[in-house]
DNA sequence: GCCAACGTTGGC
DNA sequence: GCCAACGTTGGC
């Protein structure tokens, strides 16, 4: 069963044309429980929907897939990362991330104030007034909705 | 730049 | 365990 998930970045930092121009990366940099629990949830071959935050506008760019799970985010590790956790231990690592790989960037992108138009905050958190969650789950009612909107 | 809505930290 | 203070996110 193929779960789908969206996942935020701020463009300035990563975009999806980075990572197009990457094919993978590591998904690096999450540093809240929540959304760190999500990832953990992932399983490879599901799909995500690239997010670009605090950016103008905001909104749904492309599509990921997940292609590999339960990796230690190496930049926790890392003194001279901006992500760096001192109460990170090599033992006992705090901090899970997955691998994905560049689907397709959507020809239209599905602007915040669609979604909102579309979607009620229960049906899709992102929508949800003070969300913050950086990696988020979505029902496959809404993710095939969100795969027919881009059309 | 503002600020609402969180999450985290740390004293007690 | 409580909660005040502080930090962060992210749309506007």
């Amino acid at each position: 069963m193929v779960n789908y998930w969206l996942m935020k970045s701020e463009p300035a930092v990563y975009s999806i044309h980075n990572l197009q121009q990457q094919k993978q990366t590591i998904w690096d940099g999450v540093r809240n429980y929540q959304a760190r629990n999500f990832l953990k949830q992932m399983q490879i071959g599901d799909l995500a929907f690239f997010y670009h935050s605090n950016t103008q506008p905001p909104g749904i760019f492309g599509l990921m897939k997940i292609v590999e799970i339960g990796i230690n985010d190496p930049t926790q590790f890392d003194p001279n990362s901006e992500y760096y956790d001192p109460k990170s231990t090599l033992e006992s690592p705090r901090w899970q991330t997955v691998k994905v790989e560049f689907v397709e960037e959507f020809s239209q992108p599905i602007l915040l104030s669609t979604l909102k138009d579309k979607f009620s905050g229960d049906e899709l958190l992102v929508v949800k007034k003070g969300n913050r969650l950086s990696v988020i789950p979505v029902t496959e009612l809404v993710a095939k909705s969100i795969m027919n909107m881009k059309n």
